[in-house]
DNA sequence: CTCTGTGCAAAAGATTTGCAAGGTG
DNA sequence: CACCTTGCAAATCTTTTGCACAGAG
């Protein structure tokens, strides 16, 4: 199918590459002062369709999905509190696919590493309080 | 606070364990033939419970959350298709958190590794058709 | 009896979809 | 000028919440 080249799917990229792991609404945020500002629609439109096409990394999260402009393999860091991701600053490990032992049919296409835990401005919200 | 035993509560629990990774809407349809039927909200609310208490674990999928009754240390297999997460058959992987270099002051809690790829039925899907 | 837990229905969020109008190639 | 895209609003879906009543201890 053939695919237009519109200024709202450039910007939502551009954008989603520009903020730090960015969900669709931090994302609408950003776009609000652009000239033809996209409308919530489109970027879930856009958001899916870059994803589809390999352009950016969806990151399941609770609550809102986040969008990952940087395709070169890495890993994060997610927030238990706040649920924002970060990137892990760490080697990336090859094979491990291959220590799997019996995959009961299931194809296997790539895998990733998630830290779980508090992010520096939760450790202070816990702690400083209020 | 204190804590009641409740029916509802406890074949919550039992039926996470039963079913295989299930999410809100499966648990709920395994037990709308039960006693006193757990409502919508009190499934919720129960899970919400469980994973507080560490007796289940939440793991965030797109669309809908799904929890696992299993508490040993394991991976998972997702898939990017149907959504529905399997058990991976493979060994612990222990310190990958010390070959983090540099976590800009995250508190790192534990970590998991996630398989993507598509499961049996989905591939028969795409393969087969219709 | 007291107070936590439940059911129901409404509310709150996130994401998707229908449709007419707009803009790209 | 064909038809992919957008905007808007309504529709879906998942999860949460308010409130009166039920039931565990």
């Amino acid at each position: 199918m053939e695919r237009r080249n519109t200024r709202q799917r450039q910007q939502i990229l551009d954008t989603v590459r520009a903020l730090d792991h960015p969900d669709a609404d931090e994302i609408c945020a950003a776009l609000a002062g652009e000239q033809p500002r996209a409308g919530r629609a489109t970027v879930y439109r856009n958001l899916n369709l870059l994803v589809q096409q390999g352009d950016i990394r969806r990151i399941e999260t609770a609550g809102a999905d986040r969008y990952d402009g940087c395709l070169r393999p890495h890993y994060h860091l997610h927030c238990r509190c706040c649920g924002r991701v970060f990137d892990a600053h760490m080697p990336v490990v090859e094979g491990l696919d291959k220590q799997l032992q019996d995959t009961d049919g299931f194809a296997v296409e790539g895998y990733t590493i998630e830290f779980i835990g508090l992010c520096p401005a939760c450790i202070k919200l816990k702690s400083g309080g209020r």
